[in-house]
DNA sequence: CAATCATTGCAACATTGTTGCGTTTATTTA
DNA sequence: TAAATAAACGCAACAATGTTGCAATGATTG
């Protein structure tokens, strides 16, 4: 109960501050989000969402997009083709790499992972990021 | 013309090598993704087939599986949710990274780019695999 | 409180890939 | 070469994930 009321506020005071409109919707994502140490997709996203809470899927992407361009969270991309959503930290400002679970499909970022290194690429491209996906059994499924 | 005819019987060895079925659809495939340097879409795949086979989306679908499952072929993850294809080389035998463009999508394999340092991961966590895409401007679109 | 316009809900659509099943065909066997 | 067989195929239906258009709602401002 506290720690929600905490993350609630902590989740309204990020999105009043991006200049948006504070709805119950986002603020309930947020919340989610800012709860959860994993990436989760739109599916689990909308598990975890209070059942008091009715919202569309199409408001939830909706939503997911706005954080993510107001940069409070960030998405990353799966072998399933589904979207990832985790929220923003300080730590999490820089590219950070993220494993993904081959079992469970559970996925984490790897902070730690420095991938700010220079990669080589052929004559005439341009590098401008880079997407690092290591895949194996997480603590639960080894 | 000359090209295509050997392609077209490289294509046909290496299935019968394979140990399947040696059946059109098979062969046209396959030369296709042996002509081409890029990794291609399921969509692009079928747009480059001659215009004389007629090949059940589906059947594509599931030659590209079956070429995959021999080795033949291999399939990388995009952000844009569609996989893509590419034939096998000596090269990409080990694991390679790969490179795509952010504004025309095309996608080239890495293979200079040595990735198999070792990752650090959280304990208990199991190393499987790894997935590099590097993103940024091709030569053509730079 | 009223005005405004961002946000929402709903229906429809798009894309990519999968599954079930009866038919065809490549290969083997006689 | 002809028949038998199992693999491959075509078709229809389905599934998962995400997007678009538009009218209704509601958060914010004055
Ligand atoms: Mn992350
Ligand atoms: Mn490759
Ligand atoms: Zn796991
Ligand atoms: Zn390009």
């Amino acid at each position: 109960m506290f720690m929600f009321n905490k993350l609630h506020r902590t989740a309204e005071e990020l999105i009043r501050h991006s200049g948006g409109r504070v709805t119950v919707g986002r603020i309930r994502i947020l919340s989610v989000l800012l709860a959860e140490q994993q990436a989760i997709t739109h599916r689990e996203i909308e598990q975890r969402l209070p059942q008091t809470l009715q919202l569309d899927r199409v408001t939830l992407y909706r939503a997911l997009e706005w954080l993510a361009d107001k940069n409070l969270i960030h998405k990353v991309t799966s072998d399933d083709r589904a979207w990832r959503y985790h929220a923003n930290r300080e730590l999490h400002t820089h590219q950070h790499a993220h494993f993904k679970c081959t079992r469970c499909a559970q996925m984490i970022c790897l902070d730690d992972l420095p991938i700010e290194r220079s990669w080589p690429l052929p004559a005439g491209y341009r590098f401008q990021e880079i997407e690092l996906t290591v895949k194996g059994l997480c603590a639960d499924c080894s």
